[in-house]
DNA sequence: AAAACACCCTGCCTGC
DNA sequence: TGCAGGCAGGGTGTTT
């Protein structure tokens, strides 16, 4: 379940292997990606070929590798996405969608199970629309008192705020779980009702996804790194997946609901609503 | 207008 | 042992 660190995990992990590398042939698979829409395999070759890598950037999500002199490279993991540096000779995994040639028999390939993630190769990342409509990072740019603004406007349960990422770009339902249990927040508490606490929430937020970081990401099923690493923040997370099992502060059973759709651990003796 | 819901997809797990 | 059904949650388009 890529997430903020999980993505940042993997651009940490591919940048010194790609920065000023030179992009050989790119390959596609040609089957539907997110919301059934296939990357254009011309537009890819055209930009991405003899293309010559200048950086990796995270943003919120999306992995961004930019071309010298413009243009790059966008990637979604979405949920099952890897995005992994492998030897030319190496089979193709199954569910490999994309592939670029690297330097020294190297490649870049893109492989994804469940094809929710995206692809696609951009003259400029600028003019997205997806990337202008993400909110502030909450590491970079996010400070309490915005926080405090944006929470005041809005009566939709934090969670659901937390998850949206026209608000705050980059948080998932794992750490949107575990930073609503670290800031002592009813994950159903109207946004608007939180405002006061918008300082330690932003800390929560942070410090979440700081561990999360440090521990090269949550690897609940599948995640691994571009080299094929897994993460080990699983052993970090105090609500996530743990129904029933006792709240490492007070002690009482952790509480599993369903909201929209998805699972929500959080300890009803240490949040409050 | 904002919030809730349905949908895309495959692998894994459970229960018969 | 096989197979059906439920679940996982990324984003987005549609409905309420």
């Amino acid at each position: 379940m890529p997430e903020l660190p999980e993505v940042e995990t993997v651009v940490r992990t591919l940048r010194p292997a790609l920065v000023g590398a030179t992009l050989g042939r790119a390959w596609a698979s040609g089957l539907p990606l997110r919301m059934g829409r296939r990357p254009d395999l011309t537009t890819l070759r055209a930009l991405c070929e003899g293309a010559r890598i200048r950086d990796l950037r995270r943003r919120g999500k999306y992995i961004l590798i930019d071309f010298a002199p413009a243009g790059g490279l966008l990637v979604h993991l979405g949920m099952t996405g890897r995005l992994r540096l492998h030897d030319a000779d190496e089979p193709r995994a199954k569910h490999t969608h994309a592939v670029w040639q690297l330097p020294k028999s190297r490649e870049l390939r893109f492989i994804d199970p469940r094809r929710f993630g995206w692809v696609a190769a951009v003259p400029d990342f600028e003019a997205l629309a997806e990337l202008r409509a993400l909110g502030p990072d909450p590491l970079a740019e996010l400070d309490a008192a915005g926080l405090g603004r944006m929470l005041a406007a809005s009566r939709a349960p934090i969670k659901s705020f937390l998850l949206d990422q026209r608000r705050i770009a980059g948080l998932g339902n794992i750490y949107a779980c575990e930073a609503l249990f670290r800031a002592r927040i009813h994950p159903r508490r109207p946004a608007r009702r939180a405002r006061g606490e918008s300082e330690r929430l932003l800390a929560a937020i942070r410090e979440t996804l700081e561990i999360g970081i440090a521990n090269r990401g949550t690897s609940l099923r599948d995640f691994v790194d571009a080299a094929g690493t897994p993460g080990r923040n699983v052993e970090a997370l105090v609500v996530y997946g743990r129904e029933g099992e006792a709240c490492t502060v007070c002690g009482a059973a952790i509480r599993r609901t369903v909201d929209a759709g998805r699972s929500t651990f959080f300890c009803r003796r240490c949040q409050r609503h």
